[in-house]
DNA sequence: GTCTATATACGGATAGAC
DNA sequence: GTCTATCCGTATATAGAC
């Protein structure tokens, strides 16, 4: 699989995002015509992922975010009762569909090693697409309410374990050898997240994303397969 | 080396940290008693990395700082000239302390195999002694002026060159495999780096920075040792 | 439905009292 | 040397004009 294969394949519309927020804030959303709502609401976060990306959410002012949508401030409250909670919208529609992605490309697979190898590829995929919306999550996390930040924790947890239950599987298998799966686990996040977190760094030297994930399916399965034979693509 | 011996070894001394940072900027800063700055300065940066680490620094209001650290918000700016230039003292003296160990911890060794695992050590104890400071680091690097960032990336490009010139040299002298230093480098970063970003993800399972450090190594090495064939790309 | 003007509060920074 | 009172700017949020 490759990023222009997964890309086809995952159909991340961005249209399809828009709505689906457009329908779960229906009650609290004040604009009526769902045509013109899908517009603003594409122009508000990418807009508000694009200044806070740059200065962070609290040092974005909602004049900021006026200008850069062409929007007026009256307007934007029509979407959002605070800045708070545009943050919490921004933040669960992340959580939403990286859950929803991960889970399909598991499901598709039975195989440990391929069950690995799908998890990484997907989870790197998926961020390069939407890099915009990991990034500030992963970097705005710490700036939410308790309990949208508990649930960041869990979403972290969540995805760490399904990580952790594919090598543990693999283990009782006998196709991966003996190893902490929970601290493996843990660093296969860590390389993931460093794709899209220092993302500045791996572009100055032109590396893409079907490299990176390469390299990382190498490392990763080099070092669980250790002792057995060694697997063809 | 264990965590407790790097502990004594290095000698980090808080009252020692705040004695550089007093000669460093002695001449902004208008206290004029040694004895009662270097107190202030250890409450004032201690109160900073608190209250930042919760909520960040941009929300971090100078009355915050007051209340924390005792101090009026009068006496606060006898020690810097503005908030911006207190975000860039606790970055320099982060950068500086960390060049310094490194550097130190590299100088002892000669072979590759054990520099490697020297450099992992080192910048993973390190970080458990300052983790509020690391922490503070990564979190608000985006946040400076343009030029103190540049100096944030520098630093991040060339502990990430320690690690690659390593690499390159063991593979030169036959005893790694071959294989992409660059990213294999990068990598060893972001699991350094999770350990004090993701600080209460270890510490709910109770996680050491001994064992964690075994663990980083024990995959690098099994990666870079990995002896018969080497891989393909 | 959209925008402009404004209420209200709070931020960083400082001047001057003690 | 230290603290208190305050200036000035700007933030979020809203009410009311068009």
């Amino acid at each position: 699989m490759t990023f222009a294969q997964f890309n086809q394949a995952a159909a991340i519309s961005r249209r399809e995002i828009y709505r689906e927020i457009y329908h779960e804030h229906r009650l609290t959303i004040k604009a009526k015509k769902e045509k013109t709502a899908l517009k603003n609401l594409e122009l508000i976060f990418e807009a508000t992922l694009k200044i806070s990306n740059k200065k962070g959410f609290s040092a974005m002012t909602m004049r900021d975010l006026s200008a850069e949508t062409g929007l007026s401030l009256g307007v934007l409250y029509h979407y959002f009762a605070s800045k708070e909670e545009l943050l919490d919208m921004v933040q669960s529609t992340g959580r939403g569909i990286t859950s929803r992605i991960l889970r399909q490309a598991l499901a598709g697979e039975s195989d440990p090693a391929a069950r690995l190898r799908a998890g990484i590829k997907a989870h790197l995929f998926l961020s390069e697409a939407m890099q915009p919306w990991f990034y500030f999550s992963y970097m705005e996390a710490r700036h939410l309410g308790s309990e949208e930040k508990e649930r960041t924790k869990a979403s972290e947890l969540y995805s760490e374990k399904l990580f952790a239950d594919i090598l543990k599987n693999g283990q009782e298998q006998g196709v991966f050898k003996p190893m902490d799966c929970q601290n493996m686990a843990a660093v296969i996040k860590a390389m993931l997240q460093d794709w899209y977190v220092k993302r500045w760094k791996y572009a100055k030297r032109g590396q893409n994303v079907d490299q990176y994930a390469s390299f990382v399916v190498d490392l990763v399965e080099s070092y669980c397969l250790a002792g057995g034979e060694p697997q063809e693509k």
